[in-house]
RNA sequence: GGUCCCGUGGUGCAGUUUGGAGUGCACGCCGGCCUGUCAAGCCGGAGGUCGCGGGUUCAAAUCCCGUCGGGACCGCCA
């Protein structure tokens, strides 16, 4: 690799023992500068790395600051003995200067760069300036590994004959799914375009038109509330195959994956196990199950079946284990409450099993002999642990629960940081009742697609998975690691009479459907294949190889909470003259009032 | 839409519980000294409307209300 090229000869890092008494040109910026009056160091770092140069005229040496930037022009020399860094790479030799050139001065810095401490400055201001922020090794290096994520990714397809297909951002607002991002049309007031929540319909498109295999690395837009994991706009690695089955998709997404980890040097155990939906639920209270620790859901339904205690008399009671629980103060049992009321549950009801084996607690006093004889064994508690109690719908006690599991989990420190474990997520259910909550069901009967609403039904599912939507399964698998959603695909609808069942107990008229989706549907009259696909979620997938706490540390200028960009100031204002022009106040003829 | 945490010189913090003069620490910045440092060192200096608005009080960074901004979470995210 050269890298010797225009105002330089040489990249700093990429200096060594074997240049000395070479005369090298160097550019970039000053780390830090030692000045000691007569004899001064900059640290210059480039791309490649950092490397001393020796200034021994103090008049060049003083008005030198931090981050300047720098042409240097000197011999590589070796350092005189007791004088190695060995924290350096370059740290044996250094550059005796014989000119410095200022290409640039540098304002003084609103935060530090180079820092000798994990000292945290604020999002806020590293994102205001994040031309500066990633001038840290750190911070550069996540955009670096994403380069190389990308790169990995695209030998292995390209490998196997898949096309990049570049899909429109300006596009259809389609129903379903998250708020859009709109965009004003000029040339037609009142009409809008859509930004992509993903281009799913384009790449089903691009498998009648007989590509066979496609990918994207595709922008997303989603204008939903954000968190540390979501962003308005947000990567995908999009892929579909034709003629392909449920195996398939999953072995492909497995040799990518692999490549990825393979960047970070850890090689993924092939192949990937499997878990179904209904299983992680029951085990997990989650369809992310983070399987690097244990500590499993109980099901006490049938335990408590004929239970005085009211709180347990519902449809569902669930418990899970606390290793060691019995221990927490009162006041940090009381926090387990608040915790379990921030997430909309009334409490969380908890039982202590003394070190005698005791059940302690104020549930414990309402539950009868036999309840409280067998409840430890029936729970798998041991002395000395805590169960912690969910009662109400299936739904409701499994995400309570989940959760407990995972915070369990983070108090008594059994997640092991350096482990990854991945699972496929299969046979999720195809619809879900449009309001299951706790709350009143709104219009009974209406459904709703777990995945999308061009994911296929399991081939078992076929021929009534629209007389009994409740009990048919999605041929769909999600790629889960370490508790987070990583990717997620399905085999698709590819039929035009399969896919108007799915609209029909979804409640989509053939009006509203033809409306919506006419075009798709009337690709699917053209001999559409088999097909079936997976999108990796990019962002997160970099976050957790990097070790980020949030994919903002991925994205080279993310933006905050609010959506707002600290760099731009955007989104901001337009003047009179551009909402003329865009037509952003076209006020439509009152027609009709199908709003809803 | 909801809950919680945070906002103090350029940066990161302490000070707020129990009101008493903008008090302190580290880094950075400016000036000076210094020929082997690498978190250089030593001496001196500048820099603040305690996010903003209102209230309580003789007195508010501190207590109360509101608001803005940031962060975490719930709802939401096919």
């Amino acid at each position: 690799m050269t890298s010797a090229v225009g105002l330089r000869t040489h990249r700093s890092g990429e200096l060594g023992e074997a240049n000395i008494g070479d005369e090298v040109t160097l550019c970039g910026w000053v780390a830090k500068r030692r000045d000691h009056g007569g004899v001064a160091f900059i640290d210059l770092r480039d791309a490649s790395g950092v490397v001393q140069v020796v200034i021994h005229d103090e008049a060049v040496a003083h008005p030198l600051r931090s981050e300047f930037c720098l042409r240097v022009t000197g011999t590589v020399t070796r350092r005189p003995d007791g004088n190695d860094n060995p924290n350096l790479p370059t740290g044996t030799i250094e550059v005796e200067a014989t000119t410095v050139e200022v290409l640039n001065e540098a304002a003084p810095l609103p935060f530090p760069i180079e820092e000798h401490e994990a000292t945290q400055i604020s999002d806020e201001v590293r994102y205001k300036y994040r031309y500066l922020d990633l001038r840290r090794a750190e911070s550069a290096q996540t955009i670096r590994l994403r380069s190389a994520v990308n790169n990995a990714a695209r030998t292995v397809l390209l490998g196997d004959g898949f096309v990049e297909v570049e899909t429109p951002t300006l596009t259809r607002s389609t129903p379903e799914g998250a708020r859009d991002f709109v965009v004003p049309a000029r040339l037609q007031p009142g009409s809008w375009y859509a930004l992509p929540q993903s281009p799913q319909l384009f790449k089903q498109l691009l498998m009648l038109v007989g590509l066979d295999r496609y990918f994207q690395t595709a922008r997303c837009y989603r204008d939903e509330d954000f968190r540390a994991d979501r962003q308005p706009e947000f990567t995908q690695l999009d892929i579909e195959m034709s003629f392909v089955v449920e195996d398939d998709v999953i072995a492909l997404g497995e040799r990518i994956v692999s490549a990825l980890w393979a960047l970070i040097g850890y090689e993924i155990p092939l192949p990937i196990g499997r878990i179904t939906y209904a299983e992680a639920m029951r085990r997990y209270g989650s369809d992310k199950p983070d399987l690097r620790f244990g500590v499993e859901l109980v099901d006490c339904t049938e335990y408590f079946a004929g239970t005085s205690f009211g709180v347990f008399q519902a449809a569902h009671v669930g418990a899970v284990v606390m290793p060691g629980g019995a221990s927490q103060t009162r006041k940090v049992l009381d926090g387990w409450q608040d915790w379990a009321k921030a997430r909309g549950a009334k409490g969380l009801a908890y039982v202590l099993v003394g070190d005698d084996g005791e059940l302690k607690g104020p549930v414990a006093k309402n539950l009868s002999e036999t309840e409280v004889a067998g409840l430890a064994d029936h729970c798998g508690a041991q002395p000395g642990d805590c169960i912690f109690f969910g009662a109400g719908t299936e739904r409701s006690v499994k995400a309570l629960l989940g959760a407990a599991r995972l915070e369990i989990g983070k108090r008594c420190e059994l997640i092991d940081e350096s482990a990854w474990a991945f699972t496929w997520v299969v046979d999720a259910p195809l619809f879900e009742p449009t309001s299951e909550t706790d709350d009143v069901a709104v219009g009974a009967g209406a459904w709703t697609a777990v995945h999308h609403a061009f994911t296929s039904p399991k081939p078992e599912h076929l021929d009534t998975f629209d007389t009994d939507p409740g009990s048919a399964l999605a041929y769909a698998y999600d790629i889960v690691c370490n508790g987070n959603e990583i990717g997620g695909g399905s085999i698709r609808i590819h039929r035009r009479d399969v896919q108007e069942r799915v609209f029909e107990v979804m409640g989509l008229t053939p009006d509203e459907a033809e409306e919506k989706f006419g075009f798709l549907l009337e690709a699917f009259k053209y001999g559409a294949p088999p097909h079936g696909g997976i999108a990796f979620g990019w962002d997160r997938i970099c976050a957790l190889l990097s070790g980020a706490s949030s994919i903002r540390e991925v994205i080279a200028f993310p933006k905050t909470g609010g959506g707002f960009d600290p760099l731009t100031s955007a989104p901001a204002p337009i003047t009179d003259a551009q909402r003329k022009e865009a037509g952003v106040d076209f006020v439509p003829e009152p027609t009709s009032t199908t709003a809803s």
